[in-house]
DNA sequence: TGCAACTGCTTTCATATTAAAAGCAGTTGC
DNA sequence: GCAACTGCTTTTAATATGAAAGCAGTTGCA
């Protein structure tokens, strides 16, 4: 943990947390793309270097972020678990979605998911939080898992429809 | 504006506008602290140094976050605005205050205000940012705006009331 | 049993960003 | 007429970032 804090305030905390250009990319990949893995993580959408990713991993780690274990079918292989207070970013994650898909300028592959979430609303938040807790914490869930593949499987229809359409032109 | 993009995701994109340790800052004191002189924004609890000040607020206005206009009173002086784009923020800082204020060591004072918005939901919100329009886009607004006095009311209550206590302890 | 591919990083070095402090050319109020 | 204030800029040093290569293993497969 860090000690030393520029304020007590709770936004400038937040963003000592995890206010860079980084920290948050990885939580997505954690979060919506299921990577639990350092070399899984290296592979992200924006070309996180090694040296940047394992800083953040160790800081997120210390700061109670996320939670580092060995994996039991690799003995070089680490599984990084998102932790309560991660898992309770989905709603920020689903509103800087919402807020960078009406002002920016984003590709339409990579904003359905946040499309989705924006439309299911707290209610898809709140089941996708559940199925978070229990993939990561160990927690009980009622039902199978189905929020993260629902988003994945409307990105796939977007990629294909976008290759048929390239192709066709 | 900037025209290479490491993603096009729409979390990229938000973090690639306001993803640093400063900028949101800046926001922060401009919505809740009705900032909109230089000066003003430079005395910030955290203590930004005026070249980074500088450098975000070009960067900021570049970017459509914030407009900047001369103040009639002062020849020097200039007057930072909110955008819609910027005022659309107001959701995502009453998550983030109310997630510092779950899972980091804020201060009492520092964080009456996150808690107010917190208790406040949605409703206070846009209430908040239509008086926010109203300032900053010269949009109607009914009735007088209270949302912002009614936050600086309790954050100084809390003030008082702890120096009382030290007073007396 | 050997070897290629994979594991989570670390190291190195060049470049970019940040921070603190001082300063500046004006403008304003008294 | 002068002190205080205006939005910055400049300088210098410290720190962070980025790209690339490398490393000491482990694993799966032939």
């Amino acid at each position: 943990m860090k000690d030393d804090y520029r304020s007590g305030c709770p936004i400038n905390l937040s963003l000592e947390v995890f206010g860079d250009k980084w920290s948050l990319l990885i939580i997505r990949d954690m979060i919506f793309g299921a990577k639990r893995h350092f070399r899984e993580l290296l592979r992200s959408q924006e070309g996180i270097s090694s040296n940047i990713l394992a800083d953040r991993l160790k800081m997120l780690v210390e700061q109670g972020m996320l939670t580092k274990t060995d994996d039991p079918t690799h003995k070089q292989k680490a599984i990084y678990s998102l932790t309560e207070m991660t898992i309770a970013l989905v709603p920020i994650m689903a509103h800087l979605g919402a807020w960078g898909r009406r002002y920016l300028p984003v590709s339409e592959e990579l904003s359905i998911r946040a499309e989705l979430m924006e439309t299911g609303g707290p209610d898809l938040w709140n089941r996708f939080m559940d199925e978070l807790r229990y993939e990561h914490l160990g927690l009980p869930l009622d039902g199978p898992p189905r929020v993260r593949a629902t988003l994945q499987a409307a990105y796939e229809d977007v990629v294909a429809r976008k290759a048929r359409e390239s192709a066709v032109a």
